[in-house]
DNA sequence: TTGACTAGTTCCAAAATGGAACCTACTCTG
DNA sequence: CAGAGTAGGTTCCATTTTGGAACTAGTCAA
């Protein structure tokens, strides 16, 4: 299977990996989230090669990730900032900061901690149940086929219908 | 920078990348997550190359995300399972579903429904403090130096001082 | 002894990536 | 007004990673 294909998958991690998966995309949006929104201020700070970044904003702004808002004319620059679409991204930041931070850092503890202003604490995320609040383990949790799903595609995994 | 560079990074997002950041690992894992364990599976439900794949299980397996277990001698056979380590990625695939059901289904609602099985309900899983137990979003948290950061790192990103 | 099954490996072409140089449209400084 | 600087790209080319198909190895079963 080829790339430009896997967004075809009836699944949702296929689907998010489509706009998220490669090597960059996601260094890109820590950036965003760390408040950087400038061509120059994200190459600065990743090193990655001018036309990789170039692609991977244009591919990101393409998808509702982010979009370009002009900060001056003559000459005329964008800047890229978070949509809804890429702010509600950031679980995921934080579901691959918590795994690494926790299995990741060499023994000297986490390169950065997180402050939950609202509350005031360090915090550090959980995943829980939108229902009951406990946190959501792979044993606890049940697949299960689901609107989106055409009827051919069951026999492909092995979800239990309901 | 080339991506065996990356997991130098005093990040942890980046560190996390660099072992489920390419294109096929976090599906292979998603299968690990829906109970496949041997080769031949993995190879029918993802459709990718067999090279590709035995790279990919060697990699997880020195990474300690996934263990090999004969299964069978003559001749000898193995199965891969996730460690501990692997079964903590969970919150990782299921912040990429839920992003991925939310914003990528395509109006046919998603895919997959997940049913929390203590509490009986069909869940949509949150991102909480495990302080305060609110949601987390990227306005209302702010990132500082952690103990794992070098000295020499901290102006390299925008980390407030605790 | 032929075929099937499982889990690979090898070879090669195609695609993605990284690095450096170049381009464009300004502005600023002397 | 010439020359340097700045921001955001694009082009060219070598290297790396991927994808596809064919081949191998060990064992069983007919």
């Amino acid at each position: 299977m080829r790339w430009d294909e896997i967004e075809n998958q009836p699944c949702s991690i296929a689907r998010s990996l489509s706009v998220v998966g490669d090597r960059w995309t996601l260094l890109v949006l820590r950036e965003c989230f760390l408040g950087v929104r400038r061509f120059e201020e994200f190459r600065e700070h990743l090193g990655m090669a001018r036309h990789r970044l170039s692609d991977r904003l244009g591919r990101l702004v393409e998808e509702g990730v982010l979009r370009k808002e002009p900060y001056q004319d003559k000459p005329l620059r964008h800047e890229y900032r978070l949509t809804d679409k890429g702010k509600d991204l950031y679980p995921v930041m934080l579901s691959l900061v918590r795994w690494g931070d926790h299995w990741m850092d060499r023994g000297k503890g986490p390169p950065v901690v997180y402050r939950h202003n609202p509350c005031g604490h360090m915090t550090t995320p959980v995943m829980v149940c939108s229902e009951c609040g406990e946190a959501l383990t792979a044993r606890d949790v049940t697949p299960m086929a689901g609107p989106g799903l055409r009827r051919g595609d069951k026999r492909l995994h092995r979800y239990n219908t309901a």
